[in-house]
DNA sequence: ATTATTGTTATCATATCTGATAACTTTAAT
DNA sequence: ATTAAAGTTATCAGATATGATAACAATAAT
């Protein structure tokens, strides 16, 4: 016991008791996640992100908003699948049930 | 052997040697394999479209878009998420390694 | 067979993503 | 410390997805 105030991870699971709080959160989850690895996947290959531009025809700006972890934006399918054909990978889609 | 003519599966193998037909494919089969798994999720919960819409604060002719398989339509992920989760459910996006 | 339910398709308006450009920041190399 | 390379952010135009409505088609229920 070090403080008083909540603690951080006892903050966290108040707020999520908040079902819109809570979607939020799963969908910022997910899209982290997912662009975690796209970075990731690109890095392992030794690409930078205007390497990853010329290929797929854009430019590296581009590849920045779509890999920004900070963004909002909510990418097509079809983005994240050229992206991932430019690495050598196919794109995966599963459902799994939600732990209430 | 019943026919001389290519068989459908030799078609199949020699159009996907073509890369721009290959990427085609490819991106239509991940797309096609989770729009099924959307609608199979729907049907096991006893969803119709029109609850679904009603449930997301659309209409049932979005969903019925959303769900079609010939629709060129590449989704948000945004848009698969809300989907899910009105059904329980949450995704993940993997990426695999393709068997060039 | 008729009717109600469910799902489909087309169209248009609106929202959002994507592409391009430019200026900037961060990181790596020398 | 300077420079180059890599990544970021803002903005605007163009492309595409999504929402709403309506008319239709297919299926299920009676």
């Amino acid at each position: 016991m070090t403080t008083k105030r909540p603690t951080f991870d006892k903050f966290q699971q108040t707020a999520l008791q908040d079902p819109e709080v809570r979607a939020e959160y799963e969908a910022l989850s997910t899209a982290f996640e997912m662009k975690r690895q796209m970075i990731a996947l690109r890095k392992k290959a030794g690409v930078t992100q205007e390497q990853m531009a010329d290929f797929l025809g854009t430019k590296k700006s581009n590849i920045s908003r779509l890999e920004s972890l900070h963004s909002n934006v909510s990418p097509r399918l079809a983005t994240v699948e050229d992206y991932a054909r430019a690495l050598g990978y196919s794109v995966k889609i599963e459902f799994e049930p939600r732990v209430h």
